[in-house]
DNA sequence: GTCTATAGCTCGATAGAC
DNA sequence: GTCTATCGAGCTATAGAC
């Protein structure tokens, strides 16, 4: 039997997920728990608290996330596959509401709600760091592992905006299938490290 | 002199980009404007007629802007080259509050707002159409030139959402040019068109 | 810990004077 | 066309009984 904090805090999360933060009420929340508003107020006291705590489950469930790839796969490649697939695997709510991350990040941008956008963009960078440090390991240098990692993260951010619009699974997969082709093109090679899409054997060829 | 109405809706656009649409009020567009709230209901009833002018009026200035970029562009790889370089010539905004496209095509998902959610991603839908007759152009097969220009918006949209998170200027810098370098592989050729961004010459070798 | 009741505010929307 | 005045609903947040 969970707490009722930890309730409170799940049933928001999903809310925020799926109807934004500023567009989900306490009333709302303590409606989806089966609890008072004044009992609500006994566990967190402004919107801000709820909002921190959900970010913290979030980046906590992330970080458990991150780890179990990094367990299960043998390679790095197979590792950043994982990730790639996350986008296929979640398709369903992705079409409905969109990527949890950043959604988060542009409703906490447009609010001007600081504090928001950091912890958001925190989680954000959680993926960046780890596809940044997988890429290290397939044996590109810094600067070059981290630019692959962005690129990546901004695809699949791209993918999740677009697919959230157009509502098309086909679209979903059709780019998974491109991501895990490229992914097999930036593979760890001696030497000066590619700075374009174009597999390094075949520039200036 | 603009008539009342068009500095309403002006007002109104900017204000949905900057802070959102739930979370401007009839009070924040009638302060910009200068007028009463009372004076605003006269020009506009609901919040639901503000937000269809508004993307009636987004969507009008994106087909000017389609239709420039067609005439000034010699070839299509130069028109699609102008869609590109949006994303540097408005990296400034960009970083402050997304695009205005896809931040409002994601806060009408969030919304459960299905006019407004239909009005927005018909603005998205018109890059989309325009951009595969560009890929169309430049000798792509219907389909094929479809998902090219799927893939390019999904990518400018990725982009956007970073940019906006992490306020990186180097990062649109690299990516934009990453997206030039995609473009120029992607060449009119006979044959079976690529799948892949691998440049169809070097699909098997 | 949980509840009811309500303060205090802002919202979208309306009515009517000028 | 523009204004002031105001409504009812919904919001965050508080106070206090149990």
């Amino acid at each position: 039997m969970p707490t009722t904090r930890d309730q409170i805090v799940d049933a928001a999360d999903q809310l925020f997920y799926e109807q934004g933060f500023e567009h989900t009420s306490f009333a709302h929340i303590a409606d989806a728990v089966r609890i008072s508003r004044g009992n609500f107020y006994y566990h967190f006291k402004t919107k801000d608290e709820i909002l921190d705590a959900v970010i913290a489950a979030r980046m906590e469930r992330t970080r458990q996330m991150l780890a179990q790839w990094a367990q299960q796969g043998d390679t790095p490649q197979a590792r950043i596959a994982a990730f790639i697939d996350i986008l296929a695997r979640n398709r369903d709510k992705i079409m409905r509401h969109g990527c949890p991350v950043g959604t988060l990040c542009a409703e906490m941008a447009k609010l001007g709600h600081a504090a928001g956008q950091e912890g958001a963009n925190q989680i954000l960078a959680l993926f960046g760091d780890w596809l940044a440090r997988q890429f290290g390991q397939m044996g590109h240098r810094k600067p070059q592992a981290r630019a692959l990692a962005l690129h990546l993260l901004a695809r699949s951010q791209g993918v999740a905006t677009l697919t959230n619009a157009f509502q098309d699974p086909a679209f979903v997969r059709h780019e998974v299938a491109q991501m895990h082709a490229w992914l097999a093109q930036q593979g760890a090679e001696p030497g000066p490290p590619a700075t374009t899409n174009t597999p390094p054997s075949r520039r200036k060829a």
